[in-house]
DNA sequence: CTATCCTGTCAACATGGTTGACCTATCAAG
DNA sequence: CTTGATAGGTCAACCATGTTGACAGGATAG
Protein backbone atom coordinates (compact mmCIF):
# COMPACT_ATOMS: atom_id res chain seq x y z
CA UNK A 1 0.00 0.00 0.00
CA UNK A 2 2.94 2.36 0.56
CA UNK A 3 3.91 1.61 -2.92
CA UNK A 4 1.20 3.75 -4.21
CA UNK A 5 2.57 6.93 -2.57
CA UNK A 6 5.95 6.62 -4.52
CA UNK A 7 3.91 5.20 -7.29
CA UNK A 8 2.17 8.65 -7.64
CA UNK A 9 5.59 10.11 -7.05
CA UNK A 10 7.39 8.68 -9.49
CA UNK A 11 5.01 8.66 -12.41
CA UNK A 12 3.85 12.24 -11.82
CA UNK A 13 7.58 12.83 -12.67
CA UNK A 14 7.65 10.43 -15.27
CA UNK A 15 4.49 11.98 -16.76
CA UNK A 16 5.70 15.72 -17.21
CA UNK A 17 9.23 15.13 -18.02
CA UNK A 18 8.79 14.64 -21.97
CA UNK A 19 6.76 17.89 -21.86
CA UNK A 20 8.69 19.68 -19.37
CA UNK A 21 11.49 19.19 -21.87
CA UNK A 22 10.00 20.80 -24.62
CA UNK A 23 8.69 23.61 -22.97
CA UNK A 24 12.33 24.26 -21.91
CA UNK A 25 13.40 24.38 -25.63
CA UNK A 26 11.11 27.08 -26.07
CA UNK A 27 11.68 28.92 -22.99
CA UNK A 28 8.59 28.31 -21.19
CA UNK A 29 7.59 26.41 -18.04
CA UNK A 30 5.16 24.58 -17.07
CA UNK A 31 3.05 27.19 -15.85
CA UNK A 32 2.88 28.08 -19.57
CA UNK A 33 1.65 24.90 -20.50
CA UNK A 34 -1.25 25.29 -17.72
CA UNK A 35 -2.49 28.14 -19.32
CA UNK A 36 -2.22 26.79 -23.04
CA UNK A 37 -3.60 23.42 -21.84
CA UNK A 38 -7.13 25.16 -19.81
CA UNK A 39 -7.87 27.90 -22.46
CA UNK A 40 -7.20 25.26 -24.88
CA UNK A 41 -9.90 23.04 -23.77
CA UNK A 42 -12.24 26.17 -22.64
CA UNK A 43 -11.55 28.54 -24.92
CA UNK A 44 -13.31 32.63 -24.12
CA UNK A 45 -12.15 31.49 -20.43
CA UNK A 46 -11.67 34.33 -18.29
CA UNK A 47 -8.89 35.37 -16.34
CA UNK A 48 -10.50 35.42 -13.39
CA UNK A 49 -11.68 31.58 -13.99
CA UNK A 50 -8.55 30.84 -15.18
CA UNK A 51 -6.93 31.80 -12.06
CA UNK A 52 -9.23 29.61 -10.18
CA UNK A 53 -8.54 26.75 -12.00
CA UNK A 54 -4.67 26.94 -11.52
CA UNK A 55 -5.04 28.08 -7.82
CA UNK A 56 -2.97 31.40 -8.07
CA UNK A 57 -2.63 34.62 -7.54
CA UNK A 58 -3.30 37.13 -10.26
CA UNK A 59 0.05 38.62 -9.71
CA UNK A 60 2.09 34.69 -10.35
CA UNK A 61 -0.06 34.48 -13.63
CA UNK A 62 0.45 37.61 -14.76
CA UNK A 63 4.06 37.23 -16.17
CA UNK A 64 3.07 33.78 -18.21
CA UNK A 65 0.26 34.94 -19.23
CA UNK A 66 2.32 38.32 -20.17
CA UNK A 67 4.47 36.08 -22.54
CA UNK A 68 1.85 33.97 -24.34
CA UNK A 69 0.14 37.08 -25.47
CA UNK A 70 3.50 38.82 -26.26
CA UNK A 71 4.49 35.70 -28.64
CA UNK A 72 0.91 35.67 -29.87
CA UNK A 73 0.45 32.40 -28.38
CA UNK A 74 -2.90 33.72 -26.85
CA UNK A 75 -5.20 36.19 -27.55
CA UNK A 76 -8.27 38.02 -25.62
CA UNK A 77 -11.28 39.92 -26.68
CA UNK A 78 -14.09 41.56 -24.50
CA UNK A 79 -16.72 39.40 -23.15
CA UNK A 80 -20.25 40.49 -23.10
CA UNK A 81 -18.80 42.15 -19.78
CA UNK A 82 -16.20 43.95 -20.89
CA UNK A 83 -14.70 43.81 -17.69
CA UNK A 84 -13.92 40.71 -18.28
CA UNK A 85 -11.16 39.10 -21.05
CA UNK A 86 -12.59 36.04 -22.90
CA UNK A 87 -8.64 34.26 -23.72
CA UNK A 88 -8.58 32.02 -26.65
CA UNK A 89 -5.36 30.12 -28.59
CA UNK A 90 -3.95 32.15 -31.45
CA UNK A 91 -3.37 29.30 -34.21
CA UNK A 92 0.10 29.13 -33.02
CA UNK A 93 -1.06 28.44 -29.48
CA UNK A 94 -3.02 25.48 -30.80
CA UNK A 95 -0.08 23.81 -32.57
CA UNK A 96 2.32 24.34 -29.74
CA UNK A 97 -0.53 23.19 -27.14
CA UNK A 98 -1.33 20.23 -29.30
CA UNK A 99 2.49 19.37 -29.51
CA UNK A 100 3.17 19.48 -25.47
CA UNK A 101 -0.51 17.29 -24.98
CA UNK A 102 0.75 14.99 -27.53
CA UNK A 103 3.38 13.59 -25.62
CA UNK A 104 1.46 13.28 -22.84
CA UNK A 105 -1.35 11.74 -24.73
CA UNK A 106 0.92 9.47 -26.41
CA UNK A 107 2.63 8.50 -23.10
CA UNK A 108 -0.21 7.28 -21.73
CA UNK A 109 -1.79 5.60 -24.98
CA UNK A 110 1.40 3.45 -24.83
CA UNK A 111 0.53 2.99 -20.97
CA UNK A 112 -2.83 1.82 -21.67
CA UNK A 113 -2.32 -0.14 -24.76
CA UNK A 114 0.11 -2.26 -22.76
CA UNK A 115 -2.02 -2.70 -19.47
CA UNK A 116 -5.35 -2.94 -21.32
CA UNK A 117 -8.51 -1.32 -21.44
CA UNK A 118 -10.06 -2.53 -18.20
CA UNK A 119 -6.65 -1.09 -16.65
CA UNK A 120 -7.66 1.87 -18.33
CA UNK A 121 -10.86 2.35 -16.71
CA UNK A 122 -10.21 2.08 -13.42
CA UNK A 123 -7.48 4.08 -13.15
CA UNK A 124 -9.48 6.91 -13.96
CA UNK A 125 -12.04 5.73 -11.50
CA UNK A 126 -9.45 5.95 -8.92
CA UNK A 127 -7.91 9.21 -10.19
CA UNK A 128 -11.78 10.58 -10.03
CA UNK A 129 -12.14 9.87 -6.90
CA UNK A 130 -9.04 11.43 -5.22
CA UNK A 131 -9.59 15.30 -5.67
CA UNK A 132 -12.75 14.54 -3.53
CA UNK A 133 -14.31 18.21 -4.26
CA UNK A 134 -11.63 20.44 -2.82
CA UNK A 135 -10.12 21.98 -6.25
CA UNK A 136 -13.04 23.89 -8.34
CA UNK A 137 -13.66 27.10 -6.46
CA UNK A 138 -15.74 28.53 -9.34
CA UNK A 139 -18.35 27.94 -11.78
CA UNK A 140 -16.38 27.09 -15.00
CA UNK A 141 -17.94 28.14 -18.59
CA UNK A 142 -17.65 25.09 -20.54
CA UNK A 143 -16.90 21.60 -19.35
CA UNK A 144 -14.03 19.06 -19.83
CA UNK A 145 -13.17 20.11 -15.86
CA UNK A 146 -13.68 18.41 -13.05
CA UNK A 147 -17.55 19.42 -11.65
CA UNK A 148 -17.62 20.87 -8.28
CA UNK B 1 -8.51 10.68 -22.71
CA UNK B 2 -7.25 14.22 -22.69
CA UNK B 3 -9.32 14.32 -19.50
CA UNK B 4 -6.25 11.65 -18.39
CA UNK B 5 -3.91 14.82 -18.37
CA UNK B 6 -6.61 16.66 -16.67
CA UNK B 7 -6.98 13.84 -13.68
CA UNK B 8 -3.32 13.72 -13.26
CA UNK B 9 -3.10 17.23 -12.16
CA UNK B 10 -5.73 17.70 -10.01
CA UNK B 11 -5.28 14.19 -8.36
CA UNK B 12 -1.32 14.89 -7.88
CA UNK B 13 -2.72 18.10 -6.05
CA UNK B 14 -5.12 16.38 -4.40
CA UNK B 15 -2.95 13.96 -3.08
CA UNK B 16 -0.52 16.24 -1.55
CA UNK B 17 -2.21 18.96 0.07
CA UNK B 18 -3.10 17.31 3.25
CA UNK B 19 0.92 16.29 3.94
CA UNK B 20 1.66 19.87 2.95
CA UNK B 21 -0.65 21.60 5.33
CA UNK B 22 0.98 19.74 8.35
CA UNK B 23 3.89 20.36 6.74
CA UNK B 24 3.50 24.15 6.49
CA UNK B 25 2.72 24.05 10.60
CA UNK B 26 5.51 22.03 10.93
CA UNK B 27 8.06 24.92 8.69
CA UNK B 28 8.94 22.24 6.72
CA UNK B 29 8.36 21.85 3.15
CA UNK B 30 7.84 19.02 0.40
CA UNK B 31 11.81 17.92 0.33
CA UNK B 32 11.62 17.07 3.54
CA UNK B 33 9.13 15.09 3.04
CA UNK B 34 10.66 13.16 0.81
CA UNK B 35 13.73 12.63 2.51
CA UNK B 36 11.84 11.37 5.97
CA UNK B 37 9.57 9.09 3.62
CA UNK B 38 12.81 7.64 1.05
CA UNK B 39 15.16 7.47 4.50
CA UNK B 40 11.78 6.15 6.12
CA UNK B 41 11.79 3.12 3.56
CA UNK B 42 15.63 2.82 3.11
CA UNK B 43 17.53 2.98 6.51
CA UNK B 44 21.18 3.57 6.11
CA UNK B 45 20.32 5.24 2.73
CA UNK B 46 23.26 7.34 1.50
CA UNK B 47 23.28 10.87 0.58
CA UNK B 48 24.59 10.23 -2.71
CA UNK B 49 21.75 7.31 -3.35
CA UNK B 50 19.31 9.86 -1.95
CA UNK B 51 20.49 12.46 -3.95
CA UNK B 52 19.58 9.96 -6.91
CA UNK B 53 16.30 9.37 -6.02
CA UNK B 54 14.94 13.00 -5.48
CA UNK B 55 17.28 14.18 -8.80
CA UNK B 56 18.86 17.09 -7.67
CA UNK B 57 21.61 18.39 -6.64
CA UNK B 58 23.47 18.12 -3.72
CA UNK B 59 23.22 22.00 -3.06
CA UNK B 60 19.55 21.64 -3.11
CA UNK B 61 19.51 18.79 -0.79
CA UNK B 62 21.72 20.64 1.63
CA UNK B 63 19.62 23.14 3.63
CA UNK B 64 16.37 20.78 3.91
CA UNK B 65 18.81 17.44 5.03
CA UNK B 66 20.85 20.24 7.14
CA UNK B 67 17.23 21.33 9.24
CA UNK B 68 16.60 17.69 9.49
CA UNK B 69 19.48 16.97 10.47
CA UNK B 70 19.45 20.01 13.41
CA UNK B 71 16.06 19.01 14.46
CA UNK B 72 17.13 15.48 15.36
CA UNK B 73 15.03 13.74 13.06
CA UNK B 74 17.49 12.45 10.93
CA UNK B 75 20.84 11.11 12.47
CA UNK B 76 23.57 9.46 10.39
CA UNK B 77 26.74 7.58 11.09
CA UNK B 78 29.97 6.25 9.23
CA UNK B 79 29.56 3.63 7.03
CA UNK B 80 31.96 0.75 5.84
CA UNK B 81 33.74 3.09 3.86
CA UNK B 82 33.64 5.76 6.00
CA UNK B 83 33.29 8.67 3.57
CA UNK B 84 29.96 7.63 2.92
CA UNK B 85 26.80 8.96 5.57
CA UNK B 86 24.34 5.70 6.69
CA UNK B 87 20.91 7.95 6.84
CA UNK B 88 18.67 6.80 9.17
CA UNK B 89 15.35 8.54 10.98
CA UNK B 90 15.36 9.04 14.31
CA UNK B 91 12.50 7.96 16.75
CA UNK B 92 10.68 11.82 16.27
CA UNK B 93 11.63 11.38 12.77
CA UNK B 94 9.41 8.42 12.50
CA UNK B 95 6.82 9.84 14.08
CA UNK B 96 6.55 12.42 11.82
CA UNK B 97 7.07 10.55 8.91
CA UNK B 98 4.00 8.05 10.25
CA UNK B 99 2.17 10.94 10.61
CA UNK B 100 2.63 12.75 7.12
CA UNK B 101 2.62 9.11 5.14
CA UNK B 102 -0.21 8.72 7.21
CA UNK B 103 -3.35 11.24 5.95
CA UNK B 104 -1.80 10.29 2.25
CA UNK B 105 -2.25 6.65 3.17
CA UNK B 106 -5.51 7.24 4.79
CA UNK B 107 -6.26 9.22 1.49
CA UNK B 108 -5.68 6.63 -0.69
CA UNK B 109 -7.09 4.11 1.32
CA UNK B 110 -10.46 5.89 1.48
CA UNK B 111 -10.31 5.88 -2.39
CA UNK B 112 -9.75 2.38 -2.87
CA UNK B 113 -12.57 1.58 0.02
CA UNK B 114 -15.00 3.57 -2.24
CA UNK B 115 -13.63 2.24 -6.33
CA UNK B 116 -12.70 -1.59 -4.81
CA UNK B 117 -9.74 -3.78 -4.81
CA UNK B 118 -10.03 -4.55 -8.19
CA UNK B 119 -9.52 -0.59 -9.37
CA UNK B 120 -6.72 -0.95 -6.46
CA UNK B 121 -5.29 -3.49 -8.82
CA UNK B 122 -5.54 -1.91 -11.90
CA UNK B 123 -4.25 1.63 -10.70
CA UNK B 124 -1.33 0.34 -9.58
CA UNK B 125 -0.78 -1.79 -13.09
CA UNK B 126 -1.03 1.79 -14.42
CA UNK B 127 1.06 3.88 -12.52
CA UNK B 128 3.49 1.06 -12.37
CA UNK B 129 4.44 1.47 -16.12
CA UNK B 130 4.11 5.01 -16.33
CA UNK B 131 7.74 5.70 -15.71
CA UNK B 132 8.59 3.31 -18.28
CA UNK B 133 10.20 0.88 -15.76
CA UNK B 134 9.84 0.70 -12.38
CA UNK B 135 11.32 2.63 -9.06
CA UNK B 136 14.79 3.52 -9.48
CA UNK B 137 16.86 1.73 -7.04
CA UNK B 138 20.71 3.11 -7.57
CA UNK B 139 22.37 5.54 -9.57
CA UNK B 140 20.11 7.27 -12.34
CA UNK B 141 21.40 10.20 -13.88
CA UNK B 142 20.41 13.76 -12.30
CA UNK B 143 17.73 14.78 -14.71
CA UNK B 144 16.97 18.48 -12.57
CA UNK B 145 13.23 18.26 -13.28
CA UNK B 146 11.35 21.26 -12.24
CA UNK B 147 9.41 21.13 -8.67
CA UNK B 148 5.77 20.03 -9.15
C1' DC C 1 -22.67 59.17 -7.86
C1' DT C 2 -20.83 55.38 -5.38
C1' DA C 3 -19.51 50.98 -4.52
C1' DT C 4 -17.91 46.89 -6.35
C1' DC C 5 -15.88 43.87 -9.67
C1' DC C 6 -12.23 42.40 -13.32
C1' DT C 7 -7.92 43.16 -14.74
C1' DG C 8 -3.11 44.88 -14.77
C1' DT C 9 1.07 46.23 -12.64
C1' DC C 10 4.88 47.45 -9.29
C1' DA C 11 7.48 46.18 -5.28
C1' DA C 12 9.23 43.37 -1.42
C1' DC C 13 10.07 39.03 -0.10
C1' DA C 14 10.35 33.70 0.52
C1' DT C 15 11.46 29.25 -1.26
C1' DG C 16 13.72 26.09 -3.86
C1' DG C 17 16.07 25.01 -7.57
C1' DT C 18 20.46 25.66 -10.60
C1' DT C 19 26.09 26.34 -11.49
C1' DG C 20 30.44 27.01 -10.04
C1' DA C 21 34.10 26.84 -6.92
C1' DC C 22 36.55 25.23 -3.05
C1' DC C 23 37.13 22.51 1.22
C1' DT C 24 37.79 18.13 4.06
C1' DA C 25 38.02 13.06 4.48
C1' DT C 26 38.60 8.70 2.86
C1' DC C 27 39.77 5.16 -0.19
C1' DA C 28 42.27 2.72 -4.06
C1' DA C 29 46.14 2.06 -6.83
C1' DG C 30 50.80 3.14 -8.42
C1' DC D 1 53.91 7.50 0.33
C1' DT D 2 51.95 10.03 -3.48
C1' DT D 3 48.37 10.53 -6.64
C1' DG D 4 43.83 10.58 -8.09
C1' DA D 5 39.03 9.53 -7.57
C1' DT D 6 35.04 9.45 -4.54
C1' DA D 7 31.59 11.09 -0.72
C1' DG D 8 30.26 14.79 1.38
C1' DG D 9 29.72 19.89 3.04
C1' DT D 10 29.53 24.68 2.25
C1' DC D 11 29.62 29.49 0.26
C1' DA D 12 28.04 32.52 -3.34
C1' DA D 13 25.59 34.21 -7.40
C1' DC D 14 21.66 33.62 -9.85
C1' DC D 15 17.01 32.33 -11.66
C1' DA D 16 12.21 30.77 -11.44
C1' DT D 17 8.07 30.78 -9.22
C1' DG D 18 5.27 31.65 -5.77
C1' DT D 19 3.39 34.81 -2.06
C1' DT D 20 1.30 39.81 0.10
C1' DG D 21 0.37 44.32 -0.27
C1' DA D 22 -0.79 48.38 -2.61
C1' DC D 23 -2.58 50.98 -6.22
C1' DA D 24 -4.81 52.28 -10.82
C1' DG D 25 -8.24 52.03 -14.45
C1' DG D 26 -12.34 50.77 -16.80
C1' DA D 27 -17.04 48.72 -16.45
C1' DT D 28 -20.98 47.66 -14.19
C1' DA D 29 -24.76 47.54 -10.66
C1' DG D 30 -27.26 49.96 -7.15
Amino acid sequence: MREAIELFYFAYRAFTAEADQILDQSGLGRVHHRILYFVGRNPDLSVNDLLAILGVTKQALHAPLRALLDRKLVTHRPGEDRRVKRLRLTDAGLTLEARLTGVQLQHLARVFAATGAKAEREWKTVMRSLPGRSIPRRRIKRTGLPAG
